[in-house]
DNA sequence: ATCCTTGCAAATGATTTGCAAGAGT
DNA sequence: ACTCTTGCAAATCATTTGCAAGGAT
């Protein structure tokens, strides 16, 4: 169990409302859009303007305690910081799945970053196709 | 040396100046966001139309002639299709490198694709981080 | 008490669309 | 000739900004 007030002060930011519900949103599903966090939080807080939201999440972005998910075709989705992970995105619902397993593919990342000289600072790897469950819907 | 007339057509696509000009400058840079190719294309038509390159961006993408590339934190960048390989992508410069090695990786991904009922299609890989170049100049 | 954050409304920027004229096959 | 594509201008959609009021430490 995430303390997102916590979380919040650890990082340099004030503990409102507003971001903790942010937070606890995008804890709970995983990946979500702008669009995503904003339906969600304005149930629990309906004045809540969109454009801080934004604010939010750009700023949380730029803290490291969120990190964006860039995603062909849409818009990019953004996550809890947490270890580097492989994301299975399915193409028809959009849904997206984290896998927990850098260790076999860390030497070739390192290796290459050497071989170029390049320093590097974060992975990501997407992998794109359709879900169990789209493929049973489609068939 | 691409016949991009004749790509044009494999792909059901009438070869038009503005097209093959499109596809010259991808192939020649590598790696373009849509403000990139607008701006290298006016030079050589100079009545050519933001409009014209959106839609022929978003149609050779349909079409699989482009593919494009999502970055953290900027606009999305495009590519010539091609096998799936390896971004490092400085986040100084905004440089993308390309680096074909899949071998390596593939049967993790297979293997997990495997695992979970998953249709993979494609995979992205992108290495963020700071180039040779950039590296030498802040140091 | 102080400084940061919010919500609103307006501004900006990016992308999309409709349509008449022009280009490709 | 026929159909698809282009360029323009307008429309739409996404994101950012400035500012006065409210909330966190």
């Amino acid at each position: 169990m995430i303390d997102y007030a916590v979380l919040l002060n650890e990082h340099g930011l004030k503990a409102t409302f507003q971001r903790m519900n942010i937070l606890g949103e995008i804890d709970r599903h995983g990946h979500m859009s702008v669009e995503d966090i904003y339906e969600k939080v304005v149930k629990v807080h309906p004045s809540l303007s969109l454009a801080t939201i934004y604010k939010n999440i750009i700023l949380m972005v730029e803290k490291e305690v969120l990190v964006e998910v860039p995603i062909v075709g849409k818009k990019s989705k953004y996550e809890l910081a947490k270890e580097d992970h492989i994301h299975m995105i399915c193409t028809e619902c959009g849904e997206v799945e984290d896998k927990l397993c850098f260790d076999e593919t860390d030497a070739l990342f390192h290796q290459l970053s050497r071989q170029e000289h390049f320093k590097l600072h974060k992975r990501q790897v997407n992998l794109y196709g359709i879900c169990e469950h789209c493929q049973s819907k489609t068939a």
